[in-house]
Order: C-alpha cells, then structure tokens, then sequence
RNA sequence: GGAGAGGUUCCCGAGUGGCCAAAGGGGUCGGGCUGUAAACCCGAUGGCGUAGCCUUCGGAGGUUCGAAUCCUCCCCUCUCCA
C-alpha cells in the first residue's frame, strides 16, 4: 500500500462508515501517529459464545483490516469476562457461562476465520477477563460510580424496554460500563463497532476521560442485511452467508439476494470503488446491463475472497448449470437401497429432505418433488433392480438414489 | 411487604367451558411469474402409514361427560403503592 497522507488515511477509513466520532480527533490521531511512528491501537470486541462468523461481522472485520493497511495495530478483543453478562443489546438472555476450555476453544475457531481477513502480523488478540478478573469490587464501585442510570437510560434499547415495561436486569446495565474499562486497560485510540453499538461505544469515551485518558474516537459501520434484505444478518434468523460455508452455497445465497440488496453488499463487502458501483448502478437500472450478471460478478469477488479464483468460477458455472439449465448439480448426496416399494414421505424424512412425515406429505400434494424430473403424484413408488434415480424436493435438495442389483 | 395486570403454537397476537390443532399477521416452506432477484398471486404450516388417532396454550394437581378457558398451589414478568 503506498504512503498515504493523514487526510488520506481519512479518506479511505471513512468508507462504509456510519459514524465517526469525531471525525476531528482520528485525523489528530491519524497525524500523530504518522510524526511519531507509532501505531495507533484500534479495539474491536467479539463476544465468545459464538464463534462462527458470517458475512455481517466482515463488515467489521474489513474496516478493521483497513486499519491494519495503513500500519495500525488492531486489538481483536475477545469478551470472555463480558460474555457472563451477554451483550443486551435486543435480546434479554440469560447466556451459561463458559468454562475456561470453551473460551479458549471458540478464540481458536474464530482465529482460524477470522485471519481470512485480518493481517495476523498486526493483530493483537486479548481476553478482557485478563484485567478484568483481577477487578476488586472496590474497583468495581468506583467505576460504576463514573456513571448514571439516567445516562444508561439513554440508550435506545433500554429505553424502549424501560418505557413498554419489559424487564432489565441490573447486570446489563453494567455491561456498557465493563466494556467502557475495556478501552481504558488498552488504552484505546479508536473502537469499532456496528451502529447497534454506538451507545457503549461512547460510553468509553466517557469513561476513558473519568480515568484521565484521551477519549477513543469511536467508529460505527453498518449492520448489513441479511438474505432476506430486511433484517440484520444473523445465525439465529438464518438469512445469514458463513464464511466458512462451502463455495456453491455461498455463491447461491448471494445469487438469491435482491437486486437493491446488491448495491449494499458491493459497497461493503468488497473494495470496488464506489464510483465504479454507482456506474454499475445506473448501468442496470437503464436496462444496458442485466443485474444478473452484476450479481454473478459480486458472488464470485466473495465466493473468492473466502475459498479462491478457482473455487468461485467453479461455483459460477455449476450454478448455471444447475438452475439457469435446470441440469444436476455436481455432488449430491447418495443413498443406496434395495429394490421395491418405499413409501416416500418416510423415505423423504429419513434422508433429511423433510422434517417429518407430514412435512414430505405436504411437499408431495403441492407438487414439490420430483422423481428424475417427473412430478411425484403417489407417496408410494417402486424401485426397480439396478437402477439409477434422482429425487428432487423444491429447488434446491437433491437426493441420488441407487438401486441395489 | 400490599394491590393489580399478564405468561397461547417459530414470533407477535386473538380466544374466557364443547363449533379449538386454536382467528389474524409475520416468518418459513411448496407452486406460479422470473434472472433460484424483489414485488405480486395461489397453497401449506404440531406429530403419526393421516377421512382417524396422539401430544400442545408457564408448571403441578383438581372440578367437569368435556378445560387454553373454572378452582388450588407453585414459577416467571410488568405496573402502582410502601
């Protein structure tokens, strides 16, 4: 990467972000660090308890990867102290906490995904339960002393709970203010977060500035979608990409996107300049360029940015294969069995093409399966010696069917 | 500590003795239209070899021919008062 001048660090920082705050004081810090030499550290928090990532926390990861270009040191925090409170933000969970062994089987599992994006030579991992342990609860009451509940009340999430009478335990009050002292332990220059996070963000600010630190500079990007374009891409609504999921499904869901959806995911998810993007934009919007073919490229850039050039070509044209020509994807599962008579919902149910008998019923009636391309009308079929078949249910579920002689 | 409101299926939410496997919406799934897009339209959505049976309305008991609905105890949440 070429030598960029502060107000140029700025600049590309500054892509697919939603807040900075403030935008003033990184560029002071940005200089700094450029006259003397040193490294500003940047601080982003992960939460253990789940360790496989998806498309949604690159967003981050790559702002923090950004960073890491320009010669900054990242600080890839993981919460294993915090994880006992569990992040309130949405949700009240009551999470298990995680014994020693877990903590550091999930930092492992996210270390092996996670250095797909960021510069392993420039990332510092560290676990706040390190200082955090060692926190008296003298230390403790000082710090909660630092801060108001009115203050806390402030925030969005509380609030709203707060105002429609929904309950808030005290220890997720005290969670922002943990991962407040987090930024003071490392001395923080700048934390990252989603938007969803912007409110404890702050609050270290805060905090850093009771301890007599020069307050962070707080970063936010977005919350990218999920599949279904609505709302936020997470495991527990399944509209998510993993980045470890296999090239052709990746490159399915993201051909399974919408068009608007499309525009998003290329601004943040890859480095396509976003003039190029907005060209591209207007491009498909008059009808010149189909989006298909948009989206296509967008899937192989990602499909190729977690497997390879290979893989997502690949990819790509099994995927023409398969449902722009209706043909047969390349490995489907197989199951071998004797022949004669099955009676396909239980079949269906026991290789994992129906949740249960009823289910397959229902996919039968409503014309969803198929057997070697024909419509299945009966829930009984024969089997004949020898013989090859290929089920299909809905779309997407193939089954190979060999026949025992 | 006192008084009151509430807990329903994946989610929200109706239902206050039988017509309830439980309205409506969301989600999801299947089909249609397409570019496996969105939008839209149609259908399905507890389980079970399924015109029948079994299990479900916070938990455990009870009343009744019959309970999501009535009674008792318990657990959980919220509101007001202290």
């Amino acid at each position: 990467m070429p030598r960029m001048t502060p107000e140029e660090q700025l600049a590309y920082l500054k892509r697919g972000t939603v807040d900075i705050i403030d935008e003033k004081e990184l560029l002071e810090k940005l200089k700094r660090a450029e006259k003397t030499g040193k490294p500003l550290k940047i601080k982003a928090g992960f939460d253990p308890t789940a360790p496989d990532l998806h498309l949604g926390h690159t967003v981050l990861l790559r702002k923090m990867r950004h960073f890491q270009d320009l010669g900054h040191e990242v600080y890839f925090l993981i919460g294993d102290f915090t994880a006992m409170i569990g992040d309130p933000s949405g949700r009240s969970e009551t999470r298990p906490p995680l014994s020693r062994e877990q903590v550091l089987e999930n930092a492992k599992t996210y270390e092996a995904q996670v250095f797909k994006i960021l510069d392993p030579e420039k990332t510092r991992v560290v676990f706040n339960s390190q200082w955090m342990s060692k926190f008296t609860a003298e230390d403790f009451i000082r710090l909660c002393a630092k801060y108001t509940v009115a203050r806390m009340l402030e925030r969005e999430d509380f609030k709203k709970r707060f105002e429609s009478h929904r309950p808030i335990a005290i220890h997720e009050l005290i969670y922002p203010l943990i991962q407040a002292y987090d930024s003071v332990a490392l001395e923080a220059d700048v934390e990252l977060g989603g938007t969803d996070q912007l409110f404890n963000l702050l609050v270290g600010r805060d905090i850093q500035r009771e301890y007599g630190q020069e307050p962070q500079v707080v970063m936010t990007v977005p919350i990218l979608e999920g599949l279904d374009g609505v709302q936020k891409m997470s495991k527990s609504l399944g509209n998510y990409i993993g980045i470890t999921e296999p090239p052709q499904e990746m490159f399915g869901k993201v051909m399974s996107i919408s068009d608007e959806l499309m525009w998003r995911y290329y601004e943040l998810l890859t480095d396509i300049p976003l003039e190029q993007i907005a060209k591209w934009k207007e491009e498909a919007s008059s009808g010149r360029v189909n989006p298909k073919d948009l989206k296509v490229k967008l899937a192989k850039i990602i499909v190729a940015q977690f497997h390879s050039e290979e893989a997502a070509e690949k990819a790509a044209q099994e995927f023409e294969k398969v449902f722009a020509k209706g043909g047969l994807p390349e490995d489907i599962p197989q199951v071998e069995v004797e022949s004669g008579n099955i009676w396909l919902p239980r079949f269906l149910k026991e290789h994992g093409l129906a949740k249960s008998t009823s289910e397959a019923r229902r996919l039968i009636s409503q014309g969803g399966v198929h057997l070697d391309g024909q419509k299945v009308q009966e829930e009984d079929i024969t089997l004949k010696n020898g013989q090859d078949y290929v089920l299909r249910v809905g779309k997407k579920r193939f089954l190979k069917i060999v026949v025992k002689p």
